[in-house]
DNA sequence: CCGTGATCATCT
DNA sequence: AGATGATCACGG
């Protein structure tokens, strides 16, 4: 990977290595470990990465920069951030009581070639059967540079969870094979939510049912509820009430 | 344009 | 306050 020269060398040249994709899981767990406790400001700065005043115009940038800390792929690559080992990071926002304050996004839904999809083989669960968690301060109140990174968790649903996972695909799946995507809103799956995934609410893109039509519709996504992540997060973290 | 990284902005 | 629907930036 290559190295860069960080601003400031008045004191000494700072060389930052982007660090090189992890070969083993635990060496992934341990780079994440290793960012327990910093702030993105820290993380940001060593990596020569400059610093928004707020994400509003920024929003994918903690997961960026965790990613390019960890020595994720950064890419459009449909898939697990760490292909080789098949694990999926993901940051999650965190407010004052280290609550989910987001749902989480996971992946874009096929419109096309869908009929006889099974959950083993989908994206969802591909992305979803192992994930790096890492937990991030995310309070408005606090200064993007501020902000603290938390202990990472290495998780894989169990069995009650992917049970629940599968039904959900399976009910949004149904009905998207059957043409009647727009019939789906937010408020239909127990833990895995299907919402709009667009640049802007006028984007349509073509679809097709099992019978062929085709039609247009807004591009939509999987999420997981807030109320899942958490379920998740305090499965493994103990925090006093 | 599309999929990734997500959070924003509004309504209930 | 919490959730839903809408939106922003970037790389390919």
């Amino acid at each position: 990977m290559a190295s860069q020269v960080t601003g400031n060398e008045t004191d000494q040249v700072l060389v930052q290595e982007r660090p090189a994709p992890p070969a083993t899981k635990e060496e992934l767990l341990y780079n994440a470990c290793s960012l327990a406790g910093k702030t993105l400001g820290q993380v940001a700065h060593q990596l020569g990465i400059s610093i928004p005043e707020n994400l509003q115009h920024k929003k994918g940038w903690q997961g960026q920069l965790i990613e390019k800390a960890l020595g994720g792929i950064n890419s459009t690559f449909a898939g697990p951030d760490f292909p080789e080992l098949g694990i999926e990071l993901k940051t999650i926002p965190l407010d004052h009581r280290g609550l989910p304050k987001e749902s989480t996004y996971i992946c874009a839904i096929e419109l096309s070639d869908i009929y006889g999809q099974l959950w083993e083989t989908s994206l969802v669960y591909n992305k979803l059967k192992q994930v790096l968690w890492v937990p991030v301060e995310s309070e408005q109140s606090i200064p993007v540079a501020k902000r603290h990174i938390g202990m990472p968790l290495l998780w894989s649903p169990n069995l009650k969870q992917e049970q629940l996972l599968k039904t959900d695909w399976e009910e949004h799946m149904e009905k998207i094979s059957l043409g009647r995507i727009a019939d789906i809103t937010a408020h239909m799956g127990n833990i895995l939510q299907v919402r709009p995934k667009a640049a802007s609410g006028k984007i349509r893109r073509k679809g097709s049912n099992e019978e062929g039509e085709t039609k247009d519709t807004l591009p939509r996504g999987f999420y997981l509820r807030p109320s899942f992540t958490s379920e998740i997060l305090t499965q493994h973290f103990i925090h006093p009430a």
